[in-house]
DNA sequence: GTGAAAGCGCTAACAT
DNA sequence: ATGTTAGCGCTTTCAC
């Protein structure tokens, strides 16, 4: 049984260095604003490394009075592939300015933001889209002092564009009688109903009816009795929730017989990996992330450095993916 | 401009409450073995929901020695769904015992794990799949004190045995000359070669040549060339890297007017939503990882307060999910 | 049962 | 330019 191996601390460093432990901390920070010979300075990283020394983070963040973690927030899948590339690039661009992050899964079941936040000391959040006041006020209680977006005035919501989106671009192909594919699992229920928001807006605003709404889940009988449905009712083209239900609609049409987009244009969101080599090419709409993780750590490392930037970057902004299912 | 609102510390609970520092500490952690008045008790409690107290992590962590931060690893997308389920229940037990779990992309560009461990002092880390033990070492170093899992001496890693279970499936159907769709993406160029692996195992533990391996991307063109190449060299049966992949075989088997299972039989891997969905629906393999969310957590619990449980859960075992396009 | 006091490892004024 | 000193907020012996 070998004793614990404690870590080595800066005091070992500076001993082995043979400076002070001053030195070290300053070395070891590139502290602006002092000179420090060369010589010495060798000694100490060299010391440092040949020790593997890792500073302490909470000792460091006790001291400093600011953690270098920033957490991000996201929503309960699905991940869309975007998302990947923008929490690397988000990831990347932080870790260029000597912050690490982390990300929260924003289950059911686990425990609160700000829970989270003040659980680990994180120093800035990030969310995919603002965060109501309510919760940017608690983060910050929670010792957040950048919490990245804060709430917009705007009327519809980030999330609530797709469905715009998705809506206006049936709309100018003509279709007169919208539909919208809601999904079954619980987990989906608060952003779809943001999602179909931008659906009833577009409707309402061009004129039309409310679109139909039907729930259906990612199985073949339940997208039929959906196509069904719609196709009674004169739908003629379905904005759905994500990809992964459009993709159910598909299957349903495909299983009656019918085709997207001649018998029903179909739109999905997301644009998954899959919805290209979807039967057929699924038209979809769809966030440009991976933009946006350069600006978004900008604004976080603005923000810790008492810049005020919360307005430095341009809200998100869907775009469309157009194929041929709609 | 308000004062920074400094956030309330113990001390502060302590005044309010009109008794000594350490009161608070020990009536906030229900230190076992003191018992105190009910009443003192009481006051504490309240003083400090009133002051919306919340104890600074890195102080915690610093004076305890171990911080209640849990980080878990995972792979770069994509995530299927399964991990989601398995992330909420892993986040609620440990939660349940006063640990907070974030997660960590291993993203290309990202920061190696032992500095994100280090960075936010976590005292677990937890992955997907053994760490091998180099990892581990540098995992302790970095101040996790337990790693889970820990490597096993296994031949086959969890991830290879996707690969096997393909294979098996494919010869137990009579298949004799095997192929492999490797997926471009270089992110997934290394679990890929873990996959791939367990295939090419099968093929040699049953006296059949090596698996045709051919790369492809997510686009119908590459996917029908690489149809093309499987059919030339008379393959009967493909593994596909994961469902993505493999859905793309499916689509190329289509556009040259072939058809799954019967000119080429095709198993995916992870299980999808859309898996189902495919034409024809995709037989795959997958994890089940719902169900060790809470062994995990366990372990973790388990470890930390000592008691070695580093192999108290059962390794991952992936499954057959059989479908009709093999 | 309660409170005083000593650090945990680090940073940052301050003094030299 | 370098070293000394005082905490950061908390846990935890140890006396009372």
């Amino acid at each position: 049984m070998t004793p614990p191996a404690k870590r080595p601390t800066g005091q070992d460093v500076a001993r082995a260095a043979g400076v002070s432990r001053t030195l070290v901390s300053f070395v070891l920070n590139d502290r602006p604003g002092v000179s420090i010979p060369e010589e010495t300075r060798r000694r100490v990283l060299e010391a440092a490394k040949s020790l593997n020394y890792r500073p302490h983070a909470s000792a460091r963040s006790l001291a400093a009075g600011r953690s270098d973690v920033v957490l991000l927030s996201v929503p309960d899948l699905p991940l869309g592939s975007g998302i990947s590339r923008f929490i690397e690039e988000l990831a990347a661009s932080l870790a260029a300015s000597g912050l690490t992050l982390v990300t929260h899964l924003a289950g059911a079941h686990g425990r609160p933001l700000p829970d989270v936040c003040a659980s680990i000391d994180a120093s800035a959040v990030i969310g995919l889209e603002p965060f109501d006041s309510d919760t940017a006020e608690a983060l910050r209680k929670a010792g957040a002092d950048v919490v990245i977006p804060s709430a917009s005035g705007d009327t519809v919501s980030p999330t609530g564009l797709i469905g715009v989106l998705q809506a206006e671009h049936l709309v100018r192909s003509g279709h007169r009688r919208i539909g919208y594919a809601l999904p079954a699992h619980p987990r989906f229920q608060t952003m779809a109903a943001e999602r179909l928001q931008g659906v009833v807006r577009v409707c309402a605003e061009t004129g039309l009816e409310p679109p139909v709404v039907v729930t259906t889940n990612l199985e073949l009988q339940g997208a039929v009795s959906a196509v069904t449905q719609w196709v009674e009712r004169s739908v003629t083209g379905v904005c759905a929730f994500n990809d992964e239900t459009a993709i159910a609609v598909l299957a349903g049409l495909r299983q009656k017989g019918l085709s997207a987009p001649t018998d029903l244009a179909v739109v999905g969101a997301d644009d998954i990996p899959t919805a290209r080599l979807a039967i057929p090419p699924l038209t979809t709409v769809c966030f440009d992330l991976h933009e946006s993780g350069k600006q978004r750590a900008e604004a976080v490392v603005a923000g810790l450095a008492g810049r005020e930037p919360a307005h430095g970057f341009p809200p998100a902004v869907p775009r469309l993916v157009q194929r041929s299912s709609a």
